[in-house]
DNA sequence: CTGTTAGCGCATTCAT
DNA sequence: ATGAATGCGCTAACAG
């Protein structure tokens, strides 16, 4: 392959109007001080000519290149699906372009990651950690260089970067709270790593329902893994080893609660009526497993559009970020069988 | 903000070590003609100066980007996200990036992101089709200057363009005769717009399987959709109107199929021994829906590995394409309770 | 093995 | 309202 014919820029568009170079670019940004003739014939005849423009160039030229980079652990959830359509709208609607990479829950991955983003030049980046990272070393270099980052859902306490996270301790006061009235006494959380704070700030709101309900927390009904599916089966033999039995189970996450629900109907237990189950996430699956899937729901495109409005007024602004730019957002809580008990 | 310290250049570190810039140039390149204590050296200085490499400035000089561009019509899958995770892997490995957008679904969206990417300037482009997308003008551009386009999973026929896919022909036809097998008679198919290849296949593999096995095909037996959950309770619906009534169904997606199933049930259908159920995808609900779903599993991985390896293949070797480049990835089927009749 | 030079395409200052 | 000139930072001849 040639290339192709030869790429037209904008001194072609110029010559062949018998006009400045100057001009044209500043027709095809639509500068005020360009005659609405010109402008229209610059158009007309870039588009003829199949311009395009040279963003490298240009980017070179700005010192500024209109991306935003996006670290996610993983992209196959719906909530991330949702996050990166809020994302994109807002972004797209300001003339930024989003460039994203997932970091497959690792932290090295996390790192090359941040490093591509750094050398592509991203005019800021947001950032959703993977389970094992435990510092933010290789995001220095954006802070270093006043390049925004901001964090959302899986979020990190940094004094300049904003954090855009879900009230995870209401929601999981909430759904806690819902297990007691439903008649639950002795309530199992499964949750991952402390080190997260999504992970704590459920855990937390879990306690402070016991505590308020005149529940006596007991360490023994927490069960910390992955919340993976494995996790959830093994979580299920755990719970048939209590004694007594728990009457209630609450899950940092859907998948997790799912499986765990299918090892102990297996084995015999009766859900809701000998075990009630809430989860958390709304995973597609927690309308199909039996029965459905008390959950929490966060709507990611909300959380998307927010995101990306808080990078866009900063970096139009251009002012420094203050932590009280984070931003909690409410969720809501979806009561389906799993934890109807007939008391 | 003030953009924090100046951004150091290869002038910078070449006045320090008082080289010439080209030879800083050539050192973090690894270039072979440069000694290894200069390139040591000019390594040492870069790092504690904070040195980073100006892409716009090398994608100008070099015009390209490294970049290749991707378009899927969504992210919220498991086959995506392990497609995106191949991909990532054999393109990091050759120094290419990716950027990432989501079409969800629509024509339009798509022309945008592919313009995005054209000035952009990716350097290939890999692009799997929005469900309404009914042609492939967007893409010209990008054909027009031999910047290689290869459609996978939606794919389109165009002769300078590769396309890999799974062989769903012969999928569609391994689960028909599988349900054949079971005792079914009369099977429904649940499919989408035929304009879409995959879905004609998938059809055409269905209609091929009675064929060989003796059974009528039955048009009144075929349902075209959307397939999507709400699609699949329509289905439902049509399905009980049938009459004599079917007694299996292969759905041309999971998501379709789990939500026609639990309607069925809802309406005291039995499964399997009523109505067998066939689905495509392998989602993750397929192993929550009860009976569980038989279905097709295809490794998206695999598909993101040898998308990126063909696309580098015709990076480095500069050649045309040839239709001849296709791929088709064979699949498997995954056999479930929710076909396995007691025959 | 290293240096000199030039130019990629654009946006911008300073003229007019 | 338009033009001329300059440089963003890098790489690739070419020359030693």
């Amino acid at each position: 392959m040639t290339g192709g014919e030869k790429e037209i820029t904008i001194y072609d568009i110029a010559n062949k109007l018998n006009i400045s170079a100057a001009t044209v670019s500043r027709a095809l940004k639509d500068h005020p001080r360009v005659s609405k003739k010109t402008k229209k014939l610059v158009i007309k005849i870039a588009n003829e000519m199949g311009y395009r423009s040279n963003s490298f160039a240009s980017n070179l030229r700005k010192k500024s290149s209109h991306i935003i980079g996006l670290i996610v652990p993983r992209l196959n959830s719906n909530f991330m699906a949702d996050v990166i359509a809020g994302l994109e709208k807002v972004l797209n609607n300001n003339n930024y372009n989003l460039i994203i990479s997932q970091s497959l829950e690792t932290m090295q991955k996390e790192i090359s990651n941040a490093n591509a983003m750094l050398v592509n030049r991203v005019d800021g980046l947001l950032i959703s950690l993977a389970y094992d990272t435990t510092n933010i070393d290789h995001l220095e270099p954006f802070i270093k260089r006043n390049i925004p980052v901001i964090f959302f859902d899986r979020v990190f306490e940094h004094d300049r970067c904003p954090q855009i996270y879900i009230d995870n301790y209401k929601a999981a006061y909430e759904i806690t709270t819902h297990l007691i009235k439903q008649g639950c006494k002795r309530i199992v959380h499964i949750t991952a790593s402390q080190l997260r704070k999504i992970y704590a700030e459920r855990y937390a709101g879990y306690k402070k329902a016991l505590e308020d309900h005149n529940i006596q927390f007991d360490a023994d009904l927490v069960i910390i893994n992955d919340l993976s599916s494995e996790a959830g089966i093994a979580s299920a033999h755990q719970i048939l080893k209590m004694s007594p039995r728990p009457d209630g189970v609450f899950s940092a996450n859907d998948n997790c609660a799912i499986s765990c629900m299918q090892t102990l109907k297996k084995e015999g237990i009766k859900l809701p009526a000998d075990m009630a189950f809430a989860g958390f996430n709304n995973d597609p699956a927690a309308i199909v497993v039996e029965p459905n899937l008390t959950t929490v729901n966060y709507k990611g495109y909300e959380m998307g559009e927010v995101a990306a409005k808080l990078m866009i007024d900063h970096l139009i602004n251009k002012d420094e970020f203050h932590p009280a730019h984070s931003l909690i957002l409410r969720s809501e809580m979806i009561v389906r069988e799993s934890s109807l008990r007939k008391v």
